[in-house]
DNA sequence: CGTACTATTGAGCGCTCTCAAAACCAGTGG
DNA sequence: CCACTGGTTTTGAGAGCGCTCAATAGTACG
């Protein structure tokens, strides 16, 4: 009988990925009644096309985001013209978390492919968590992420070379793909070799060059956009536990 | 008379710094008791020594902490014994934000020199927030806060040469000193060489060097840990304007 | 006052950037 | 269909920043 009103984790994530949710709900005890609260309050937008913005930096914060399908980016312009990419929002993930603090966005948001995106609003999100303590807690859960995945990409940043930082990347891509039951080793890059440099802090031709080399050592196949990973041990190895040339500079 | 319940933002101000609750009440506006149900869940713990831990990797989540006095240290350990310095946090900050998400310590945090720290039990906090919408919008502001600062510390990492990245350093200390009311221009390094090398992404002896230059070029005045700085202005310039050469590599 | 640690300084090298040019691709219009 | 144009990607050659190795100096502590 409760479980009538109870649903299972499994149809929440169903339930959830229809309406691309998963960032929200998956790891929640939502009853159902719940979870149509939580749907009510969500927008759909018409599909958005390269180039269009989800937001701007400096404009009031109004709503969080859910890429439902396609990919977005999110960045900062910066002084004459140029832009630091944030980082690479695939299906299920949120943007807009950083401008809760100061209530506008603290950067951009483009789709870098035709995408649909949900919209949620902040305030009533809010509302609806002070009465859902479980929706509460995953919206920490889901900030404290945020803190987490940065702080690794912070290290990466900071300690690796080229080489890991290119394995790093698509190893991630690759992971976040099959948390949606997209294939982890072939798959479709949105963004330029440009974009993907200024994100890991490498030259547009060092990225360039990386992949040339990942493909002469048959770590990849590359055309244009499209990848295919051919050994993903080694290309693990690299991005994760070849620290070997970093962990000395760590070690003092 | 209502006056009597709720007490100004200045006043507020004052009774958090006094429970070096800056980092949570500082804007909001709750009312005396409320204030009070908050202090009412802080631990005080005995000051720490250099050295101590307030929590280890692994470890499970109980408690988020406020630094009173003295200064944390945030870092993961790595293989061989070596380790990543994720951050420094000084007197008003919070330290444990990322342990949330997975309910465990994602990081290590030991201090840097003897200080003191508040323990704030998550749980309850969490509950009281439930019944406190301002306390609520005041963490996910928190939380918010982190991911730019994370964001900002990003950019810094990716896009910055070493005199860049210890500049910018040295002006984040400054300020966040100055928003506890101590000095901008002269304070105290509770860390060592190795690790503002190890936090920035640079070997030791290349934050040697820059000191040295800094002092040999009239920005600085240091002397071991001790650090006075000679012309905020140029500093502040190098560590944010001077974009000159990695905006080069941004803009494409 | 020796031991261990931290910081500084010097010399050389390698990774990655920069500059430059060519190849490739996509879209447009003749 | 092809030429034209603007953009992206690739490839090459050289230079410089910051790392590495090594040695010295300074500091803390028993």
């Amino acid at each position: 009988m409760s479980q009538d009103k109870i649903i299972s984790f499994e149809n929440i994530r169903v339930a959830c990925r229809s309406c691309s949710l998963n960032a929200l709900c998956l790891p929640m005890g939502l009853s159902s009644e719940d979870v149509e609260k939580l749907e009510s309050i969500i927008k759909r937008s018409r599909p958005l096309h390269r180039g269009e913005h989800l937001f701007s930096g400096g404009e009031r914060f109004q709503s969080l985001f859910v890429v439902k399908t396609g990919s977005v980016k999110t960045y900062t312009p910066s002084s004459e013209g140029g832009e630091q990419v944030l980082g690479f929002h695939l299906p299920g993930e949120i943007v807009g978390l950083d401008a809760i603090d100061q209530d506008f966005h603290s950067c951009s948001a483009r789709v870098l492919e035709t995408s649909a995106i949900c919209e949620i609003p902040f305030r009533r999100l809010e509302e609806l968590a002070a009465t859902l303590p479980s929706l509460q807690h995953q919206l920490y859960r889901l900030l404290s992420k945020e803190i987490v995945e940065e702080s690794e990409l912070l290290m990466l940043l900071g300690k690796r070379n080229a080489e890991e930082r290119l394995a790093s990347f698509l190893v991630s891509l690759s992971q976040r793909f099959g948390k949606r039951g997209l294939s982890t080793t072939d798959f479709h890059l949105s963004m330029s070799r440009h974009e993907i440099g200024n994100y890991l802090g490498l030259a547009v031709e060092t990225v360039s060059r990386l992949f040339t080399r990942f493909q002469d050592e048959r770590l990849l196949d590359v055309d244009r956009k499209h990848v295919q990973v051919l050994d993903m041990a080694r290309l693990e190895t690299l991005a994760g536990v070849a620290q070997n040339r970093a962990s000395r500079r760590e070690s003092n």
